[in-house]
DNA sequence: AATGTAACTTAGGATTCTTGTT
DNA sequence: AACAAGAATCCTAAGTTACATT
């Protein structure tokens, strides 16, 4: 597919397999819950007990379970023009006051509770109900599946291409008619949407240089004292020059030698010191090369050049380099995209102004320029790069690797640390994510002007690789990173931090971990209080309630408001009118654009408070481009939240409900399995999290392809079970009446497969026959033997086809004479065994249909207490490399260290 | 309160490496 | 041995959050 994307959103993907439509929302299974109408009855729901119970219902419904209570059943889905209709007669009233809590709703217009079900309509297949985290009472419960909001996603995954949508009046509001919410009395002024909450848009405009000095620590590159400017060679011994003084940290003895000391290192047990939070000092000493900046541009060979409306252009290599980037992608999706082009042939064609081609020709349009010759002396390189000898290769690596070498490591107080991204960003054209609208910008190529390092005061400073002063150097131990600059597409500040597995990034991690295991604690207050928030009658804390609500049920993030200059995306905050629709009774379609542009789009049953509350934040004078929740912001949200937990923020709900899925899914693990069953089911807990999270990947453009080759494949297996019944048919006719399972065809085995498919067969035959025919021969020849004559191969080939014909008539006659040798009891043994592989080849096609756009790695690396996967592993007595990379392992040695079987998150 | 800055986590796609097949 | 599919890693964009400044 090309660039192009369809407008909606909705139809994406369509090269891929995805048959339901979007278009056809599919059905939430949700339970019904019994929708309470009126405020009155919510009361009821105050109590504690309620909102488990209902949630407890959600989990139960799994997929259409066979439970039997009604509101098992899907409930149709509404149509979203249609529910329209309905929503129509009733809305106004609705916001009404009502009596004790300024609950809305009157309950006049009841909804129809979950009698609906009835209709039930069938859910489509690709359905995803992410499994919605619960409190841990209802632990036993939940172990039965747990659906929820079923998803629909239709094909969900898409990435849907964003369909623009002009903030324009997002931010720019009918600001005045703030008041005006009329009456919907809800009650206080308050209650009335305000408008906008920010007026005037503001450009941001990121002057990069002037002000720039952060803050005043940077000191000026020459004051600097670096009287040594000797980068350090191979950090270790030299951190000790100053002693720490005040070390919080015991600093391992540093006397050790060599040796013992990288021992040492090895065996710092981070995790069993104090974590250090914000602000607090991270270091004492600290000493690293700062950053790698990439080799200087090399020209093009003479002969490679773009052209311009026919003409050969010769430019500078300025102009040449930035022409390569875009030459270099032009079979991708970028160099269709429009925004892309635009944006880069801006940039060009300004560089083209400096640093014009020989020609004196004036470079116009984008249309006309063939990058065409530097693409395809690209390829060649690549080409060229794969043909190079195995020396060759090593060759190349050892001189990488040797210039990498004093980069991977720094040394913080003594102790070896290993780098993450210390190689400077090489220059290129900007990939920005959805519609991003700085995508294709020219990003320039950096110089140790650009960057600033943070050093301790004591270490060499270290020499850039590339001639140049650095733009500042400063002492700040109170953060970690190694060096920042700022990039110039969007004025964002980019860092070089330690990798991973560092114990700086690790504590930190574990502090994360912690602290959303601190929540478990906590978690049931807040829920109970963001219930009771739900029917406030401060309309800001009903709209944080219910953002609550979605944060915690869905997962959704914070959701910051975004800029002008920016990819329109979204989170919980920034949730807009148009990114909710209600369906009556219960049900909120969300469908909207998240970070990096990835679609969220679920039905979801909710509370009656917080479908009233929808309805009430939609209510009048908002409309498209208003905030939904124009009285929250993810400031005054963590405000909230930290109030009722030091350090609770939105995006610790994730990681916990993230973790606590993980945990209770992991339930459903064999206990007497073999090692792929838990592996599977360890993968199936991982994929709930995956879902719960909406982390998608995008499906590969082969996978059609592929998916048909593994259908072939079981077809093929299919056919061999045919052959194998037919023969047991005319072994012994009667076996059809004794086994009346056996005389069914296999499904799938139309004539048009098995002549096609023989056909492959015989081909297949026929090439195998023709090498082993001439590998032979090269095996006479070497042993000085005579040849074979070309007549013995035609003879083969030629018995071959009559073979085949065999299968043609066989085919025709749906009779297969028994091999020799072949009797009943190994027929029918052979069966079975073809019988178990079609089995494992068709789940292992369906796990890969479940995958094919979920991404399970970012809950893995992010949102999973490792803990969990290594008591899992204990207990259920995996290996943990099974489930861990290399350089997971690398990144959680604590949690390897600190969890034993019964752990528990 | 709105904006802006700073520092750090989280994210999907591209690229490279590994592994299983033919 | 070649290749292709999948897993792992690399890369850097895109978020969150706290705090400073206007």
């Amino acid at each position: 597919m090309s660039g192009i994307t369809p407008a909606n959103g909705a139809t994406d993907s369509m090269a891929v397999v995805a048959p339901n439509l979007e278009s056809t929302p599919s059905i939430i299974a949700a339970h019904a819950p019994q929708v309470k109408d009126d405020d009155e009855s919510m009361s009821e729901d105050d109590k504690p007990l309620m909102k488990k119970q209902q949630r407890q219902q959600n989990n139960k419904r799994v997929g259409g379970g066979t439970s039997s209570s009604e509101d098992e059943k899907p409930l149709n889905k509404r149509p979203r023009a249609s529910n329209g209709a309905a929503n129509k007669k009733r809305r106004v009233v609705d916001s009404d006051s009502d009596e004790s809590d300024a609950g809305p709703s009157v309950k006049k217009e009841a909804e129809p509770t979950p009698k609906t079900n009835g209709t039930s309509k069938p859910r489509s297949s690709t359905t995803r109900k992410p499994v919605i985290p619960s409190s841990d009472s209802e632990l036993s419960e939940d172990e039965k599946p747990l659906a929820k909001r079923a998803t629909a996603n239709g094909n969900g995954t898409a990435k849907a291409k964003p369909k623009p949508n002009t903030k324009a009046a997002k931010k720019a509001p009918s600001s005045d008619e703030d008041e005006s919410p009329s009456e919907d009395s809800e009650s206080s002024e308050d209650e009335k949407p305000l408008a906008k909450k920010k007026a005037p848009a503001k450009p941001r405009q990121s002057t990069s240089s002037a002000k720039a000095t952060p803050k005043s620590k940077v000191k000026a590159e020459p004051e600097s004292e670096d009287d040594d400017d000797v980068p350090l060679a191979k950090g270790k011994a030299k951190g000790q020059a100053k002693p720490a003084a005040k070390d919080k940290k015991p600093v391992i003895k540093k006397e050790k030698k060599v040796k013992e000391e990288e021992d040492e290192e090895d065996k710092y047990k981070w995790w069993e010191q104090e974590a250090l939070g914000d602000g607090e000092v991270k270091w004492t000493t600290f000493e690293h090369n700062a950053v790698l900046f990439p080799p200087p541009y090399v020209p093009l060979p003479k002969n490679v050049k773009m052209k311009y409306d026919g003409v050969a252009l010769t430019l500078p290599p300025e102009s040449e380099e930035v022409a390569g980037f875009f030459g270099a992608m032009i079979e991708t999706d970028h160099a269709q995209d429009a925004k892309f082009r635009e944006n880069f042939f801006k940039d060009f064609k300004a560089m083209l102004e400096q640093y014009p081609p020989k020609e004196n020709v004036k470079v116009k349009s984008l249309d006309k320029c063939d990058f065409k010759p530097m693409f395809e002396h690209f390829e060649r390189e690549k080409e060229k790069k794969k043909a190079m000898t195995k020396e060759e290769k090593k060759a190349i690596k050892e001189a990488k690797d040797k210039m990498e070498a004093p980069y991977l490591f720094c040394v913080v107080d003594g102790r070896k640390e290993k780098v993450g991204n210390f190689r400077a960003e090489p220059p290129g054209l900007f990939r920005g994510r959805g519609e991003h609208p700085k995508k294709g910008t020219l990003k320039h190529r950096l110089c140790p002007e650009d960057i600033i390092i943070n050093i301790g005061k004591d270490a060499p400073v270290p020499v850039p690789n590339i001639p140049g002063k650095w733009k500042g150097i400063q002492h700040d131990n109170t953060v970690t990173w190694l060096a920042h600059w700022k990039e110039n597409v969007n004025g964002n500040a980019k860092y070089v931090f330690l990798s991973a597995g560092s114990s700086w990034k690790g504590q930190s991690d574990r502090a994360k971990f912690e602290k959303a295991r601190e929540l478990i604690k906590h978690v049931d207050k807040i829920r109970k209080d963001y219930t009771e928030d739900l029917k406030s009658k401060v309309m800001a804390d009903r709209q944080r309630a219910t953002a609550l609500y979605f944060i915690d049920r869905l997962a959704l993030r914070a959701g910051n408001e975004k800029g002008e200059d920016e990819a329109d995306t979204v989170g919980c905050c920034s949730l807009r009118y148009e990114h909710v629709t209600l369906s009556p009774p219960n049900t909120v379609v969300f469908d909207f654009l998240g970070k990096d542009s990835m679609r969220f789009f679920q039905e979801v049953q909710v509370d009656a408070q917080v479908f009233k509350n929808i309805k009430l934040f939609k209510a009048e004078p908002k409309k498209k481009g208003d905030d939904l929740f124009d009285r929250l912001t993810t400031t005054l949200l963590n405000k909230h939240l930290n109030s009722m937990m030091p350090g609770l923020t939105a995006k610790v709900f994730r990681t916990y409900n993230a973790s606590w899925t993980f945990q209770k899914q992991l339930k459903h693990t064999p206990k007497n399995g073999t090692v792929a069953e838990k592996i599977a089911a360890y993968n199936t807990a991982n994929r709930d999290v995956a879902i719960l999270c909406n982390h998608q990947k995008s499906v590969s453009k082969t996978w059609d392809v592929s998916k048909t080759k593994h259908e072939d494949k079981i077809r093929a297996l299919k056919y061999q079970r045919m052959k194998l019944r037919l023969q047991l048919f005319s072994l012994d006719p009667k076996i059809k009446k004794k086994r009346p399972d056996l005389a069914e065809d296999e499904s799938d085995m139309d004539e048009e497969f098995c002549e096609r498919h023989e056909k492959e067969l015989l081909e297949k035959a026929l090439d195998t026959a023709q090498k082993k025919f001439d590998k032979d021969n090269v095996k006479l020849e070497e042993e000085g033997e005579k040849k074979k004559d070309k007549k013995d191969l035609e003879e083969r080939l030629k018995e071959i086809k009559e073979e085949f014909k065999e299968l043609k008539k066989e085919r025709k006659s749906r009779k297969v004479e028994p091999r020799r040798a072949a009797t009943e009891e190994k027929l029918l043994e052979q069966i079975q065994k073809m019988d178990e592989r079609i089995a494992t080849a068709k789940v292992q096609l369906e796990d890969r249909d479940k995958l094919k756009d979920v991404a399970l790695g970012t809950s893995k690396i992010n949102y999973i207490d490792p803990r969990i996967t290594v008591a899992w592993a204990k207990k259920y007595d995996v290996p943990l490399e099974k489930l861990f990379s290399k350089t997971l392992r690398e990144k959680f040695p604590w949690a390897e260290a600190e969890a034993d079987k019964g752990w528990i998150f």
